[in-house]
DNA sequence: TTTGCCATGTAATTCGTTACATGATTAG
DNA sequence: CTAATCATGTAACGAATTACATGGCAAA
């Protein structure tokens, strides 16, 4: 868990696209950079109230469902939390490595059950991936560089993570005998 | 966040690695599979105590500091959460990659500094966990299999975020004119 | 007119970390 | 004797998800 909450930086990053509700915000994201990072409702509509209060965000009309746009010094916020380093991220717990490293107590045949079904929703999101990236290259925007970044590296974890299975699962059957 | 904590499965399956204090599980834990697992004390005790009270764990004596061991039924749990699926693992908030994605907005050369350390930093793990390789090789253990695979795991992930982060240092150079 | 989507919010709950408090034992 | 390490626990706090409740509006 991080000590503060970056969920601010999320969206008021995502207003730089244009003013969005509370409700457009959370498609925005979850749709854009969902594969690392996403946010719940119960999140942010407190985060954009919180905002809000802090100037950093303004509606853009006066009912209760006009969207919302950035503020300069939300903008500024934003650029100052640009230019800060991030939070190096405490290493995330592993249920499936967790399985593997007590896999001596594991009945045979089980891990390698693990693996192939790992296996198989790798590849799933090695194609969402796949489809992303075309999406992200068609586009003519000065954002595409940075949003070709993150996509890159969504794929270089995944497969990575794929040839990482195909050796682990080689490594048990050689444990077998 | 999980639905349900896996901590007890962390405690249970280093148990059957012989008896422990609560103190020195999360040594262990700590230690060995830190680099995807962690558990601070605010965790462990009370789980150590729920597990005591379920009849999953027991203490090899009667005075407050004697040593923790396995029960069978504690060794039927931990083999029954082995045999089963894992929960999928919901996508970590990478702020990196965030500040990646609203780069537009950033100072220019801020992001190359942010790769630049995170390269580092990536560069130090990578030695840990070669230094972690070898030691496990050195190994003569039944689980020195297991082991291996978690330990690649963590040396697949490094590397392939460390070509990520060469990648997208030069898609932000080409980009710069 | 009723189904579904857009939109906003809150309450309950869970997970987890950090900080604090306490005491026993051991090494120097 | 005293500092460090081993050992146990709790309290405070924060982040985040899930579920729930509400209402407007549009399309079928």
């Amino acid at each position: 868990m991080s000590r503060t909450s970056k969920t601010r930086y999320a969206v008021l990053g995502m207003l730089t696209h244009g003013p969005m509700t509370g409700y457009r915000l959370r498609e925005e994201i979850n749709g854009s950079v969902g594969h690392f990072w996403r946010e719940s409702f119960g999140q942010l509509y407190p985060t954009l109230a919180q905002l809000e209060d802090e100037g950093l965000v303004r509606r853009t009309g006066t009912t209760r469902s006009d969207p919302f746009e950035l503020t300069d010094a939300g903008r500024g916020a934003l650029r100052t939390w640009l230019a800060g380093e991030a939070e190096s991220l405490t290493p995330e717990r592993n249920e499936l490595l967790l399985q593997l490293f007590f896999g001596r107590e594991a009945p045979p045949g089980v891990l390698q059950g693990h693996l192939r079904r790992h296996w198989e929703a790798l590849e799933q999101a090695r194609s969402r991936y796949a489809a992303l990236e075309q999406l992200v290259l068609a586009q003519d925007s000065p954002d595409r560089t940075y949003w070709l970044i993150t996509v890159r590296h969504g794929i270089a974890l995944v497969d990575a993570t794929l040839a990482w299975n195909a050796d682990a699962s080689a490594l048990l059957e050689e444990d077998l005998p």
